[in-house]
DNA sequence: CCTTTCCGTTTCTTATTTAGAAATGATAAC
DNA sequence: GTTATCATTTCTAAATAAGAAACGGAAAGG
């Protein structure tokens, strides 16, 4: 999964992307203390990186609680990075309106680095989950946008994506053999969307869309529901209407 | 403006951000060569960090084209950092309402450093201006969410705004005086709501209207429209409009 | 009210890392 | 096929970083 071994350049610059990620992955605002013990870096180390990541506005610091926390100037990059990919313009429209229609959560992803990378979402009223978050990863053999993005694969695409990745367990219902996910993909394309059924995530169901056009691969769109919510009947509604959604966004590019 | 001009720990750190900043600020995806005459640093180090940035995935290059630009990973800090404000979940159905019942564009800002960052945006189906992105920032002096916020600030902080703040001309019409400033917050304070005249853009017309409860500042949320369609009869409505709107965020609080 | 403990912060010095001049490749332009 | 332009590598003096240790200050415990 590795390639080049060089040693990097700028040793403060990755020990300051651990503490961001520390984080990003913190539920709660973490003191001094808590993130050098976490990532393992002495006190002062932590501290002067810290001191400067919140010079630079990347990080802010609660006074009080001496907690620190992401800055919103963060904000600012990750939109313009996700402007280069900009599907959502396009999409936008449409999947608000699959979401009306439907009643459920409409999530839209892009690849990156393997992964499938949360670009928006758009709300079912009747949902709460805030496992998935903006920008957030999930993998792709995992996940319904990741098979329905896999399933337009080259060979040569699939072996390469096989070559970096593990099937690790997710759920007890995750694909974790190639033959099983090449079949699984194999009924995907002949069927036109894939399916995750409790894959990812136990109770969660979701049907998954590629966003392809004159071979290039946009992205991919999904709808989720809590597995109650996603009986046969449901199911084959959802599906007839999101191919009409996609579609129209097919059309638009 | 500074207080503190000790020497920061982590050059590399400093750099980077310059260069992240760069690629924030560039229209289109540049090369080594105008990154490093851009920001004045030599080409090897400006290599050696880019490197170091791609490798943490913060930045992507285009293998063709040879050029840098940001990577969807900074998405996910951005996001994280702003649900710390979650003053969004509160607010996004009642703003979802306002931009269809008054049919322009809607945005959502918080204070962070003595500036206005936008939050989130509804936007109108008839506006074109992607002049406004997620995550960039305004003055508060020259913007309708920025007055309709300093309105709300007591005698101290206003001080201490207009300490740390230069009056800087934006558009012929941005107010540049203090006195001025002070006056046009007390119209604002009477009046319910702030205008932006054309102080921070020209041809643009903004009502905005601060969010707080108990004493603390949520943030504010705007209506932005193009001049000519905001007549005074338009605006009556869209003021009576936005007024039951922020009765009704503020009652979710 | 004194003692202890627990963090955050500062100091200091060796070891590591960096910065950039110069040289070298690679590629495109002429 | 020569030149120009940009990307990349090499190398080493000079700048920076890392962490042990000591310090400070606030809160907890007796």
């Amino acid at each position: 999964m590795s390639e080049s071994t060089n040693k990097l350049y700028g040793t403060v610059l990755i020990r300051a992307k651990e503490i961001l990620d520390y984080l990003l992955n913190s539920e709660t605002a973490p003191t001094l203390k808590e993130i050098s013990d976490g990532i393992g870096m002495t006190k002062p180390t932590t501290l002067k990186i810290l001191t400067t990541l919140e010079a630079l506005k990347f990080v802010t610091r609660d006074e009080n609680t001496k907690a620190y926390f992401l800055d919103v100037s963060l904000l600012a990059y990750g939109e313009k990075a996700s402007e280069e990919f900009d599907i959502r313009s396009i999409v936008t429209p449409t999947l608000s309106r699959l979401r009306d229609s439907t009643g459920e959560t409409i999530n839209l992803g892009i690849v990156n680095d393997n992964e499938i990378v949360l670009l928006d979402k758009f709300e079912s009223p009747q949902s709460i989950f805030l496992k998935s978050r903006i920008g957030g990863r999930m993998n792709m053999y995992s996940s319904s946008m990741g098979k329905a993005i896999l399933s337009a694969y080259s060979d040569t695409e699939m072996a390469d994506y096989l070559d970096h990745t593990d099937l690790k367990k997710v759920t007890p219902n995750t694909i974790t053999t190639s033959d099983a996910l090449i079949a699984d993909l194999q009924t995907t394309k002949g069927r036109g969307y894939s399916v995750d059924d409790e894959e990812n995530e136990v109770d969660i169901f979701c049907v998954g869309f590629v966003i392809t056009k004159y071979q290039k691969i946009y992205g991919a769109f999904s709808i989720t529901a809590p597995k109650f919510r996603m009986g046969s009947e449901k199911r084959k509604k959802i599906v007839q209407l999101a191919k009409e959604a996609q579609k129209e966004i097919i059309d638009k590019i």
